[in-house]
RNA sequence: GGGGGCGUAGCUCAAUGGUAGAGCAUCGGACUCUUAAUCCGCUGGUUCCCGGUUCGAGUCCGGGCGCCCUCACCA
């Protein structure tokens, strides 16, 4: 080895090896051969050769003992399958061989197949040109016909050989592969080059996605676009990404829901709609939920909560039987069937029967007793003290934190809760608030025990500003939500289509916020004259599409079935 | 934002407070049926960053950065 000139910077290994892909670059240029050159392209798809010899494959042979380093007397003879020549490319995935014959299998999209190059058969320019400059990790070229390998491989025999793209990064190690996660996040690219069950991961993705357009699309849906960025918020309650449009100078927010819009078009007489796109919300990071997330939201005329939730059933049966072959899962090592039917349960009954809480109906009727059995659940004070505050009208609702004070104290409390009860305008004000914390015990309590798929129903009417009333019980909505594993995989409900009860929701909704709650809709005036102009019965539906792949691809985080999750920038 | 864990060669991983190592990859050599090819040889380090304790720090302490888990938020 020449000794290094002592002006040399100081090289690690992964500059020394781009140094010398680079050099191989440069080589192939001045041998004539661009090293990125896309005048090749090929005839056949490596999946596709496997598929055509699949029933030429002869028995194998049994292999001869040889002592390393000794020299066979002559080459073999091998026997094309056809002769046919095949042009394939892809990339290589490790580079093994000797001197005068190299095996290097192949990636492309569609799979892996090994090339087989021979002195002997190899083009004597490209032997002597192209073979020393080839890496693992290059996209290659090659031409040649099918044959068997005597192991039973199924090789190219290539006579004629290109890169047609020079890489210049080594892969990750052949063995231990990529499993540093962050890398994976970060270099997609990567993961996607090494790990195969990562493609079909987003395989599966794609397949599920498709699935859902075809399903609905049969069943007369139209597929829409409605905008992403929005002058108000609404159609859910969460904090936005806010943005400025410099033209007509205002504050534009990315959507955190499609639905506003979407029942606009029921309006306009499209009956059955959907979208399936990018939600913004602007909140954490975890296992289940990314900034960006894809939902799928449809709306369907004449049809109810219930046909909705017959419909979902239906969906994911046939998305689970068509991407994986059967309806019984497995979700993070939890055993999950998702075939029709599922369990349907009220919110109520999920309180009494999986949170244990016996006196459920009391729960749901008297707000004292709620704000009672949502301390002992673990229910934060200042909540109860805020969805209690609610309940009065006008603006005298008393100062937060120091209600908050007072429900921390077991003393005090009562007194306190029943002071605020006292002011309520009616027994429907007293039952909607009783609902709400009926609802924070259920989320403390029962959620996570709603493991294999169940629709909860019948929310209370504070926590659904969007749904219809039930006609039984105006307390409550014809609304479900469906959990799978304890997570929240869909909500949908019969539409309020009453312009002056949305109109009541609306002004609710301002004055939660003026008690303090975090996340509230605006009040959408555009909407309600939409609905005064009569949106016929409809019920609606969005489902978390990420969340979905999830279950049906067996990936515990959300960041395994997103190319491209979030994360601090580098 | 709180709590816990992790961060060492291109990759996967070691290293009682005491000379930073292995396998693979790379590079050089041998080899015409390999598939974790084999054999011989050589390289390759800001131990995430900054500071401190110590005769001596990858290791201990403080601060910071990043990732993972978890809790909170996400009606």
């Amino acid at each position: 080895m020449p000794p290094r000139p002592p002006q040399a910077p100081p090289e690690n290994t992964l500059d020394r090896i781009m140094g010398e892909r680079r050099a191989k670059a440069s080589a192939l240029r001045e041998a004539g051969s661009d090293p990125y050159r896309n005048d090749i392209a090929p005839t056949i798809s490596l999946h596709a050769v496997r598929e055509r010899y699949a029933a030429t494959k002869p028995a194998p042979v049994e292999p001869v003992e040889r002592v390393p380093g000794e020299r066979p007397a002559t080459p073999d003879v091998i026997t094309p399958i056809d002769g046919e020549p095949l042009r394939v490319a892809g990339r290589v995935m490790v580079k093994r061989g000797s001197g005068k014959m190299v095996f290097a299998p192949l990636r492309d999209a569609s799979g892996d197949l090994q090339l087989y190059i021979n002195i002997e058969h190899l083009d004597a320019g490209d032997f002597a040109t192209i073979l020393p400059r080839l890496d693992a990790g290059d996209q290659v070229a090659a031409e040649g016909p099918a044959f068997w390998t005597k192991r039973g491989e199924l090789s190219i025999l290539v006579k004629r050989l290109w890169i047609v793209t020079k890489s210049l990064r080594p892969l990750p190690d052949k063995w231990g592969g990529l499993e540093d996660l962050e890398t994976r996040y970060r270099q997609r690219y990567v993961d996607l080059v090494v790990n195969t069950e990562v493609r079909e991961v987003f395989r599966k993705r794609s397949a599920i996605v498709s699935g859902i357009r075809r399903f609905l699309d049969a069943r007369r849906f139209l597929e829409v676009e409605t905008p992403m960025l929005h002058s108000i918020i609404g159609g859910a309650a969460a904090k936005p990404f806010a943005t400025h449009h410099n033209a007509l100078d205002i504050p534009m927010y990315l959507r955190i829901a499609p639905e506003l819009y979407l029942k606009r078009l029921v309006v306009g007489g499209f009956e059955r709609v959907y979208e399936v796109n990018r939600n913004f919300r602007n909140e954490g990071l975890s296992r289940r939920h990314n900034p960006e997330f894809t939902m799928l939201e449809m709306y369907q005329a004449y049809a109810t909560y219930t046909d909705l939730m017959n419909l979902t059933e239906e969906l994911v049966g046939e998305l689970a039987r068509e991407v994986c072959g059967t309806t019984a899962l497995t979700w993070d090592g939890t055993p999950v069937e998702v075939a029709a039917p599922w369990r349907r349960i009220t919110v109520q009954d999920a309180v009494r029967e999986l949170g244990g809480i016996a006196n459920a109906d009391e729960v749901f009727s008297d707000p004292a007793v709620a704000a009672e059995v949502a301390i002992a659940s673990g229910v934060p004070a200042a909540d109860i003290a805020r969805v209690l505050r609610e309940g009065i009208r006008g603006d005298d609702m008393g100062d937060q934190a120091e209600l908050t004070a007072g429900f921390k104290d077991a003393a005090r409390r009562p007194a306190l809760a029943k002071a605020l009860i006292e002011r309520y305008p009616d027994d429907l004000a007293r039952r909607v608030r009783a609902g709400h914390l009926g609802y924070l015990i259920f989320e403390a309590t029962a959620e996570a025990k709603l493991v294999q798929p169940t629709f909860l129903t019948q929310f209370p009417l504070a926590v659904s500003p969007l749904a219809r009333k039930n006609d039984k019980d105006p307390a409550v909505c014809d609304r479900f939500e469906l959990f799978v594993c304890g997570k929240e995989l869909a909500n949908g409900f019969s539409e309020l289509n009453d312009p002056d009860d949305q109109r009541a929701r609306f002004a609710a909704q301002v004055h939660a916020k003026a008690a303090g709650a975090a996340e509230t809709m605006d009040y959408d005036e555009d909407y309600c004259r939409a609905l005064e102009v009569g949106m016929p019965p409809t019920a609606g539906e969005g489902i978390g599409i990420d969340r979905l792949v999830m279950l049906l691809t067996n990936q515990a985080s959300i960041r395994d079935v997103l190319l491209f999750p979030l994360m601090r920038p580098e």
